[in-house]
DNA sequence: CTGAAAGCGCTTACAG
DNA sequence: CTGAAAGCGCTTACAG
C-alpha cells in the first residue's frame, strides 16, 4: 500500500494525497476529507524511510550512550534517562534510535550516526571531560545535544543537573549540623559530574570560610566496591561526616563504616547523591541529592528538535536544579 | 557526498561503486581496490535510509518494550536486556530502534513499527499472557521475535528463561533442606513469568508427592511494597520457608519478616528469583535464581536476523536454563 | 566484469 | 487548489 494506490482509490494525484497526509493547508476541504477517509479505511501509513529520503527529515532522533566508562547500565540513571527521552519523543511524534556505544565499536558507531541518514539529530549522554565521541560530533554537522555539560567547547548545547550546587547544598547541610570534619568520596575526576560535585564540596567549605583538607578528599569510582575500599582508607583520618558523590558508593561506604564498628549517623554522618530507589531502603535511609533525570531527557529532546528546526540558533545551556532529600543517615534528627 | 560523486572520482559507474560497497563478488579486483581507496579517503558512508528504500532492508531492528505493566524500568531487567540486544546488534552490523510503548501511545506505536519501513523486524519484550501488542504484530507481516514465551500462539518464535524449571529447582532445594511449610509469593498471574514460576513451585511439591496448600500461596505484584504487605498476610500461616517470585519482592518480604520479629533463615528460609545486583548485598545475602538476561537479548537478535533472512522457516522456541545461586537467606549452612 | 536504466515511496518546487 | 515531473541516494535486474 503506497501513496500511488491511495491516489488511485481517491481519484486525486499522488501529490494531493501527500499534501493531505502532511497537513498542507493548500487542499480543498472536501478533497481532504475524501482522502483521509480512504487513508483511514485502508489503514495506510506512509513509509518513513522514503519520507526521510525525500524530505530530508526522518523524525527519528538518536540517543547515544557511550558505554566506555563502565557497566553504568546496571544503575538506574541511564534507564531513567532513556525513559525521559523516549517519552518526550512519543509526545513529539519522533522515534528514537538507541546507540549504546561499546568501546570496541565506538568509532564505527559515531560514523554510523553521523552518516546514516537515519536520524535528524542526536542526544549524547556523555560523561567524560574529554570524550572523543563529542569531539567527533562537534566536527560533523549533525545537530546534537549533550546530556551533561561540556567543560570547554562553548559551541555545544547541553542540559545538565546542577551538580555543583547540589553538592554544595548537601555539604552546607552537614556543616550546619555541626559536623567539623566533613570528608568527601568523589567520583572519578575525568567525569564531569565527578569534578562538579567535588567543586561543590569545596565551595561549601569556602562559603563557611573553611580550608579544604586534602586528607579528607578521596577519589572513588562510582561503584559500591570502590566506595567500600575508599571509605576504609578514609576512616583512620577520623571524619565525622562524609559526602559521597553517588548513592551506590555511599552504600559501600556505609558497609565499611559498619564493619569498622562505627555508627551512622551518630559517629559519622553520611550523605549520597542521585536519590536512587535503594537510597530510601538502606539502613539507615540515605540522605541524598535528587536530580531530575527524566526532565533532563525530555529537555534534551525539546532542545534537539528546536536545534534541528533552527540550525543556526545560538547554543543553549540549561542547568536543572537539584533537591536535598534529608533522611536518617545524616543525623538531622540528632540535634 | 554520495555514490555518484564517488563514481566520478573513481571513474567507474554508480553501479560498480554500489557493488564494491556491498561486497558483490562480481567486481574486478583492481577496480575494487581503487574504489575502496577513494571511499576511505573521503570517508564515505552510504545513506542508510536510501539503502533501505532501494534494497528493502534497512539493517535496523526494533526493540519494543511495552511499559504498560508498570514502571518496571527501574529494575535492571530491561536495561540488561537492552544491553544484550544492543551489543548483539553491534556485532551483527545492525542498528537498534527503541520503542518504549507507553500505554497511551501503544496503538500508535505498534502501527508505526509495522509500517515505518524503518526496521526489518522487531524484538518484543512482552510480559503479559495476552498482550494486544503481540496480537497486532501476529496479524501483520513484520518479522518479530518475542522475549518471553507466548502461551498460546504456536506460530510465534520466542526465547525465554526456563522460569518453571528455575522455580522448581529452588523449591526442591528448600524442601531438601528439611523445610516442610514452603510458601510462595507469586508474581501477577496475568504475567507469563508469574504463572510459570508458580507452576514450578507446584511441580516441585508434586515431585515430592506433596500436596499444594493454597493457604501458602499468595499473589504479589513484583514490587517491594507488595512483597512486604503480602508477606504480612502470609506470616500468620506459619511458613518455614518462602519462595518469592522476584528479588525485589523478596526484599520487601524480608523486611516484613524482620518487622514481625522473626529471623531469616533460622525461622523462615527465604529465596528470590532474578539475581539482581542488590540480592547479594541484602542482609542476609539472598538465595535466588539467576536468569541469563543478556543472552536472551543476543539470542533474540540472532533469531530475528535468521527470521528476516528466512521468513518461511518454522517458528523457533528457545528456552535458556537458569542457575541456582545459594546464599545465606535459605539457611543451607544451618544443616 | 561493467554500465544504463528503472525503481524503492515519498516530497516539493513549478506551472497552471 | 491540483497535477506532472524531478529528485532524494541508493540497489539490482538486464544487456552486453
Amino acid at each position: 500500500m503506497n501513496l500511488e494506490e491511495i491516489a488511485e482509490l481517491t481519484g486525486v494525484s499522488r501529490s494531493t494525497v501527500s499534501r493531505v497526509i502532511n497537513n498542507d493547508p493548500n487542499v480543498n476541504e472536501s478533497t481532504r476529507e475524501r482522502v483521509w477517509a480512504i487513508v483511514r479505511q485502508v489503514n495506510f501509513h506512509p513509509n518513513a524511510a522514503a519520507r526521510g529520503l525525500a524530505a530530508g527529515r526522518t523524525r527519528v532522533l538518536g540517543l547515544v550512550i557511550p558505554m566506555g566508562v563502565s557497566a553504568l547500565f546496571t544503575d538506574p540513571y541511564f534507564p531513567i534517562l532513556i525513559q525521559g527521552v523516549s517519552s518526550a519523543c512519543n509526545a513529539n511524534d519522533q522515534s528514537v534510535m538507541l546507540w549504546l556505544a561499546e568501546p570496541e565499536y565506538e568509532r564505527r558507531t559515531i560514523r554510523q550516526i553521523m552518516h546514516s541518514g537515519l536520524i535528524d539529530g542526536a542526544i549524547v549522554a556523555s560523561m567524560l571531560m574529554d570524550d572523543p565521541v563529542v569531539q567527533a560530533l562537534a566536527e560533523g554537522d549533525l545537530p546534537f545535544i549533550l546530556v551533561g555539560r561540556h567543560p570547554t567547547n562553548t559551541r555545544v548545547s547541553y542540559v545538565d543537573t546542577d551538580n555543583l550546587d547540589g553538592a554544595r547544598k548537601m555539604v552546607a547541610h552537614l556543616l550546619r549540623l555541626g559536623r567539623s570534619r566533613v570528608a568527601t568520596i568523589t567520583g572519578p575526576q575525568n567525569m564531569i559530574a565527578g569534578a562538579d560535585r567535588l567543586a561543590g564540596y569545596s565551595a561549601a567549605l569556602h562559603d563557611r570560610g573553611l580550608a579544604v583538607d586534602l586528607e579528607l578528599i578521596v577519589e572513588g569510582d562510582f561503584t559500591e566496591a570502590g566506595g567500600y575500599s575508599v571509605m576504609q582508607r578514609l576512616l583512620p583520618r577520623r571524619p565525622d561526616a562524609v559526602f559521597v558523590a553517588s548513592d551506590i558508593m555511599a552504600v559501600g561506604a556505609l558497609r565499611a563504616i559498619r564493619d569498622a564498628g562505627l555508627r551512622v549517623p551518630e559517629e559519622i554522618a553520611l550523605a549520597g547523591f542521585d536519590d536512587m530507589p535503594f537510597a530510601e531502603r538502606s539502613e539507615p535511609p540515605l540522605t541524598t541529592v535528587r536530580q531530575p533525570t527524566v526532565r533532563m531527557g525530555s529537555t534534551a529532546v525539546e532542545m534537539l528538535i528546536d536545534l534541528i528546526e533552527h540550525p543556526d540558533s545560538a547554543p543553549h545551556r540549561i542547568i536543572l536544579p537539584t533537591e536535598l532529600v534529608v533522611r536518617k543517615s545524616c543525623g538531622s534528627d540528632l540535634q
